[in-house]
DNA sequence: AAACAGCTCAACCGCATGAGA
DNA sequence: GTCTCATGCGGTTGAGCTGTT
């Protein structure tokens, strides 16, 4: 006894949309916004399954999408999220305003995974090709767990979000890092040089170590009230789904998820994160 | 110009998950 | 606890496009 189709396969349109169903489509949620997929078709007038819609809307014909090339930047920082989250499009996608997860999915099979492979850069990895997986106990080069502190229960914090981080969460990386491709001028790798490199590359009183921190939880302000706080472009409202900012399942007032992670250089505990605007210590 | 190969990406499929009955 | 529903996610497919011979 298995579970019901998700739609009436005999009585719904399959492959390419027409302008015309994209029209319906459109149509519709901008008077009824986004959800109840299941039934949207019918009341559309749409010959689709729920599915179909809901994909089409969301890869395709959502207002706040990116159209163009992936520039130079979101394609390291696709790379750098690959490296902590693996094949979790929807979580890369989460960090790139505008674009959605079939679309970086897409592009990391075609582009990326070729790009790194030129590199001599394992796509899965993100190690050198054939060299062997070695376990240093010592000094963490890769993503290192085994000092993460223990995932919150949420029942027991202050405010009833999720307290789901990785916290203290730096990843040690060589300079050599943020050269382009595998060039160098001298061929000389000492840790001088590359730390000489990188001063040339980022003149501030930055170290060598980068910090990617992840940490993912809803922000206590957003309890509060999301309209008056100053929530950056990605985690606002106005770029939010419609059918986000409507979600029943959380509160009116509590909206406001904070999904951070830091992909640069360790931030000083004074300063706020770029996100949420929310300042803890350098963690939010 | 035609045939073929390779590439891109929109769309599909199956499965997982959470909520509610 | 079990079942169904609704939704979301990741892997895969295949039509159409582009480049090459």
């Amino acid at each position: 006894m298995g579970r019901s189709p998700c739609c009436e396969k005999a009585h719904t349109n399959k492959g390419a949309w027409t302008k015309e169903e994209d029209h319906r489509l459109i149509h519709y949620i901008r008077i009824h916004g986004e959800g109840c997929w299941r039934s949207l078709p019918k009341a559309a007038g749409l010959l689709r399954c729920g599915k179909s819609c809901r994909l089409r809307w969301i890869n395709y014909l959502r207002p706040d999408l990116k159209r163009g090339n992936f520039t130079e930047e979101e394609d390291e920082l696709i790379i750098k999220l690959h490296s902590l989250l693996g094949n979790k499009w929807s979580l890369i996608a989460a960090r790139l305003p505008g674009r959605t997860d079939n679309e970086i999915k897409n592009y990391w099979n075609t582009h990326i995974k070729r790009k790194l492979l030129s590199r001599g850069i394992d796509p899965q990895t993100h190690r050198p090709l054939n060299q062997p997986i070695v376990t240093d106990t010592n000094t963490p080069t890769e993503l290192d767990f085994r000092n993460v502190p223990r995932v919150s229960n949420p029942k027991f914090t202050a405010n009833p979000s999720l307290d789901f981080r990785f916290n203290e969460f730096q990843v040690k990386i060589k300079t050599e890092s943020f050269e382009e491709g595998n060039s160098s001028s001298s061929g000389m790798t000492t840790d001088e040089e590359q730390q000489q490199q990188c001063k040339d590359k980022f003149p501030s009183n930055i170290g060598q170590e980068l910090n990617l921190e992840l940490s993912i939880g809803i922000s206590s302000f957003g309890w509060k009230n999301n309209s008056t706080t100053g929530v950056s472009t990605a985690n606002s409202a106005e770029s939010k789904p419609e059918s986000d900012r409507r979600n029943p399942q959380f509160p009116e007032q509590a909206t406001s998820i904070c999904l951070c992670v830091q992909l640069g250089f360790h931030f000083q505990a004074s300063e706020i994160c770029s996100n949420c605007q929310n300042s803890n210590n350098g963690f939010c």
